[in-house]
DNA sequence: GTCAATGCTTGACCTATGTCAACTCTACAA
DNA sequence: TTGTAGAGTTGACATAGGTCAAGCATTGAC
């Protein structure tokens, strides 16, 4: 986990032995089960995550179907809507796997500032990124079907597929798991055409 | 333009006279005639741009075929990716209407930021503000169908759907022009069923 | 005014997706 | 072992969206 997390912060600034257990020191690792349930819709939390290992998924429940609308996988950060409105959540947050996060909250944030002040350009970089990331992924959702949302994502992001339910893959995907099954039959079909028994 | 800028800001930050004063100095307000494109794919950018009047968009090319993915309108603020990333944007940028723009660059921001230190959090509370709106309109994308877009923009934002174009609004929703049309027609269907004339 | 270009609509047709249902398979608990 | 619950698949059917093409309306250039 620390090397996981010290690699992710060295790309962008460096630490001093002493700072890295400064920072260590905060004890802000925490472990979950796959599974657990991180946010509720209509609670109000404080709490930011980021993942170290794992993987959490937030979900919203309409008319009582689960719509997986985000995953985040190592060296990914959360910061749930309600945080930044101070209103009840409309969505849930939950872990996929077994999972160690950073929780985190604004006065964290505010103490590790003013310990480390270096933290402030790193996290404008990351959220300049995060914007642009977001915006980007927006725009290839709108200009793709599923099944070249489905390729893409088997081309950039191969290792994930592996990990999450196809269920939970699906609305992620903007389809139904029925849609999705199907679709993955038609793209095998077309890879293996029949192998014809002369 | 004074205006809408002033009470923008107002809503974060309180200025003093002399400080508005010293932001107008910086001669930032810019028109642009309808159409005139501000970015295109392959260039390299280092400017953002905040809509104070008017309406821009944000646009790619595949195919031969406009995809338009986003619409920027009064106190919007768009930063494209290529400032970011430092490559050749992958997308054009283009004016909907006539548009008064602040254009800036990061030498600015930094100048701003000298003489303004307020400005620092609030654009902090800015970006933050982006992302969790970004976030929650990609949810919505994904738990929708392009019938449902549609009536939450007539909900949501009536005014923009009469200020452009319907090719332009149809990849927005993620649809061809034509399905846009049979999407609307249906809707008027239903809405005003066919009065027998006696 | 005429003409061309563009945008919007409509029709015909095909395909993909949604929906409802049945079925299999697996994991897990009793 | 059996039974149950959940995930994934498959079938049948209805419908929405994509594609290609034609037609109409509006705009702007000349």
């Amino acid at each position: 986990m620390k090397k996981t997390l010290f690699e992710f912060l060295g790309r962008y600034i460096s630490l001093s032995h002493e700072e890295k257990n400064d920072i260590l020191a905060l004890d802000i690792f925490h472990s979950f089960k796959k599974g657990t349930v991180l946010l509720k819709e209509g609670q109000h939390s404080i709490n930011e995550y980021f993942v170290l290992q794992g993987c959490i998924r937030t979900y919203y429940i309409i008319d009582g179907e689960e719509k997986t609308t985000e995953f985040y996988t190592e060296t990914e950060g959360i910061m749930p809507a309600c945080v930044h409105t101070k209103a009840a959540s409309e969505y849930y947050i939950a872990c996929v796997e077994d999972s160690i996060l950073i929780v985190s909250d604004s006065s964290m944030e505010a103490e590790v500032f003013e310990k480390f002040p270096k933290f402030q350009s790193l996290c404008r970089i990351l959220t300049e990124q995060l914007i642009v990331n977001k915006q980007r992924s927006f725009d290839n959702f709108k200009i793709s079907t599923p099944e070249q949302r489905y390729l893409d994502m088997l081309q950039h992001r191969p290792g994930l597929l592996q990990r999450i339910p196809q269920h939970q893959l699906a609305s992620y995907l903007g389809i139904t798991p029925q849609s999705l099954s199907r679709l993955r039959a038609r793209i095998s079909e077309r890879k293996q055409p029949l192998p014809l028994l002369s």
